[in-house]
RNA sequence: CGCGGAGUGGAGCAGCUAGGUAGCUCGUCGGGCUCAUAACCCGAAGGUCAUAGGUUCAAAUCCUGUCUCCGCAA
């Protein structure tokens, strides 16, 4: 098939690769305009712009594609059959989305009508969902609302962080459309339509999320930390400074002290009182410094026993 | 040239402001104690202080260039 492929951050590759190593004819690749990124603000280009150009794939970078008419000519010169969104990064106008005849088909993140929105990966890791997945579903012009062709399940673990999820759920989306693909060129796949009262909305992540709430119950401080790592991570605050948890994990025991308190300190990590039960810190990272495990940090440092975290 | 911080035995840090013997915690190795131990006691090994120059009688420390890493901002 002629397809053109919409596409911007690691989480869209797996399925750009899928299409070119299963001999689809990508004639195009759209992604995000290349931007000043981390330290120094070097001009960083997606991942996905350099895969199409390993390939030799066209790239078209859009600043908006909304009332953009020489890109809308180009990609309708183009004739796709099938335009395919991952991870993108822009709302397609309708005349876009009525180019392909067999449409536009998006990889979403989640079991839709669950986790519509920018962050669904994240979201159902953070509010402790035990089951998550990837959604195959028809483009229209709401945000992903349109109607759904297949969803492929997973389990989320105790131990998966944001990371962990997203690298598996990547190439899970992958293989799920490549076996959708077939039935979609063959015009006779069924539409599910979403059941809208179902529906929640998973919001892009702001880094102000990860300040953690001492009063909350440790499973929920865990879930926040899992869900946010590597990016924004939880975080508080030590003798005012940030420190970043990029491990954790939820204990039964309890001190009975004021939640944020450290109750404890060894080689195991930092024992911290929580609104219910309580939180064992094993990884941390402080302002300046590498990410190390409590243990490595205390050989140099000191963790006040009693000092109350997040001020 | 977005702002800022840091490179010191295997690991984590102090020392630098006011140049003059390389220090702490942990680990490693040897020995001791113990029914036993990740616990305790005694001892040892291990660093041309990121790198290249400069100033100086003397540089981890002051000055300049380079490399690498990290925090913030996007």
């Amino acid at each position: 098939m002629n397809i053109v492929f919409m596409g911007t951050p690691e989480f869209a590759v797996p399925t750009l690769e899928m299409l070119i190593s299963e001999k689809h004819h990508v004639c195009a690749v759209v992604t995000q305009p290349d931007k000043p990124k981390g330290r120094g603000n070097k001009e960083m280009m997606p991942p996905v712009k350099e895969i199409a150009l390993k390939h030799n794939i066209p790239v078209l970078q859009p600043i908006k594609i909304k009332g953009d008419e020489s890109f809308y000519n180009h990609i309708q010169s183009l004739n796709p059959d099938i335009i395919v969104v991952v991870a993108f990064g822009q709302i397609l106008p309708q005349n876009v989305l009525d180019i392909p005849k067999y449409g536009c088909i998006n990889i979403h993140g989640s079991l839709l009508p669950k986790y519509r929105g920018a962050a669904p990966i994240q979201w159902s890791i953070i509010n402790g969902d035990e089951m998550t997945g990837v959604t195959i579903m028809y483009m229209d012009k709401g945000m992903d609302t349109g109607d759904m062709l297949v969803k492929a399940e997973i389990p989320i673990t105790k131990e998966d962080t944001y990371a962990s999820l997203h690298d598996k759920m990547k190439i899970i989306g992958a293989d799920t459309l490549k076996n959708a693909l077939p039935m979609i060129a063959a015009g006779g796949s069924e539409r599910i339509k979403q059941d809208d009262s179902e529906s929640t909305y998973a919001p892009m992540i702001s880094k102000t999320l990860g300040e953690v709430d001492w009063t909350k119950g440790s499973g929920a401080i865990d879930t926040l930390v899992r869900g946010l790592n590597p990016w924004p991570t939880g975080y508080t605050y030590y003798k005012g400074e940030t420190m970043k948890i990029w491990q954790a994990k939820p204990i039964e025991f309890a001190a009975g002290a004021k939640p944020g308190t450290i109750i404890h300190v060894d080689k195991q990590g930092i024992y911290v009182q929580t609104g219910s039960g309580s939180l064992l810190i094993e990884e941390i990272q402080m302002p300046n410094k590498k990410r190390m495990p409590v243990s490595e940090y205390i050989k140099g440092n000191t963790i006040d026993k009693g000092t109350m975290l997040g001020i």
